[in-house]
DNA sequence: ACCTGAACACCGTTCAAGT
DNA sequence: ACCTGAACACCGTTCAAGT
């Protein structure tokens, strides 16, 4: 129970290790030897257990999204799937660069497919044929994927606050000048720092996007 | 004109070389010291043009996307819209790598502006409040992003066409087994390979939702 | 079965120095 | 102004060897 000194270590102890670690030292900073130290370990070692970093990224997004779509919401469909996307893009917050490191594996891992399957057959319910319902399933994980990715990416490091995003729209207004006016407008509205309401803006998006392709009833 | 051996560079010769460089050796070739081979300089050397190698992305990034956006496109906001997202895709897809490359600086350069400009300019013209306009921009993005990515993904290597696409599908279908029967009808729909069908559906999704989205007028 | 020590073939980057 | 030579501090990964 207690952390003995010889305790051999497993696939699962050395991904939650790798998934506490992250929140420490971000996607770049998690290198073998960094994770093999906070295991105890020297970093060769871990190739008994992973065939190479690819493989333990791939453990690493799996674990990620484990907690995804693990009971069948109720609702319409559109609050079925919105209740999925709402999961993902929680689950892929839940460490630092987590959208990053899932979406660069992109490994086909069983959490991954068990929630795309369930998204399919929301989407199938609402009448949607297998050609739609596959292909707006991928749609939506896209926009999950890149919006979290950059909403990561923007709260980003150690930095107090907003600091990242303050530099970032300093730098959007010099490059913007008076040279483009629509952008211009729009600087408050991309600056926002309330991703919540974007994030469902955008999905009620696809949601309703996806509702005008559903064959007629 | 003809390349004599005492040539100085500039930014410009590198982007170019950097960008040709990238056809032949993907993205995760490009190493500083391969690009200098190709320069024929020393790898230090290009650090007096480029502050790092993520400045010479950026600059690649600009460069890539430099071709979109050029000429107002005619028609509803729908084909407006439409004629940027496919003239994004296919600046991105006109280098190997070319979506991962451009995703991975996610900067802020005069291309990218000008590009999002437009389609800002566009929405609003179609009624679309300044704050929709600048979110439904960043999904759009966020959708041919996403997509672009995996199917320069799926194409890849020197792998003779579908072989790698092959291999997911066995993959896929090995996860799928016989535990999630709505995945497992998708099966064909997920793996075809006709990719510009699937980008149409995809941005049809995207428009019509947008269309939902505005205001009544 | 699990881990170490030593090594290989790379990276990006710096810096003094050359022309 | 532009480039080189040499070096630094890393990477991921392999492999024989230990227990």
């Amino acid at each position: 129970m207690s952390t003995g000194k010889t305790m051999r270590l497993d696939r699962e102890q050395i991904v939650a290790a790798a998934l506490r670690l992250l929140d420490e030292v971000g996607a770049d900073g998690l290198t073998m030897r960094v994770l093999a130290d906070a295991l105890k370990i020297q970093a060769p070692s871990l190739y008994w257990h992973f065939k190479n970093k690819q493989a333990l990224l791939e453990a690493m997004a799996d674990a990620l999204i484990a907690p995804v779509a693990r009971t069948v919401p109720s609702g319409s469909w559109q609050e079925q799937v919105g209740h999925i996307a709402w999961d993902l893009r929680s689950a892929l917050l839940s460490r630092r660069d987590g959208a990053r490191v899932f979406a660069g594996t992109y490994s086909i891992n069983d959490n991954v497919i068990r929630t795309s399957d369930m998204m399919i057959g929301f989407l199938m319910g609402a009448g949607a044929p297998a050609r739609l319902a596959a292909w707006a399933t991928l749609t939506i994980t896209y926009f999950v994927l890149g919006f979290t990715i950059e909403e990561q990416a923007a709260a980003e490091p150690g930095g107090a606050e907003g600091v990242v995003l303050d530099a970032r729209r300093a730098e959007f207004t010099r490059f913007v000048g008076d040279r483009y006016p629509h952008a211009a407008a729009c600087i408050p509205d991309i600056f926002d720092g309330d991703q919540d309401a974007r994030f469902r803006l955008g999905l009620e998006m696809q949601l309703a996007g996806l509702a005008a392709l559903l064959p007629k009833s």
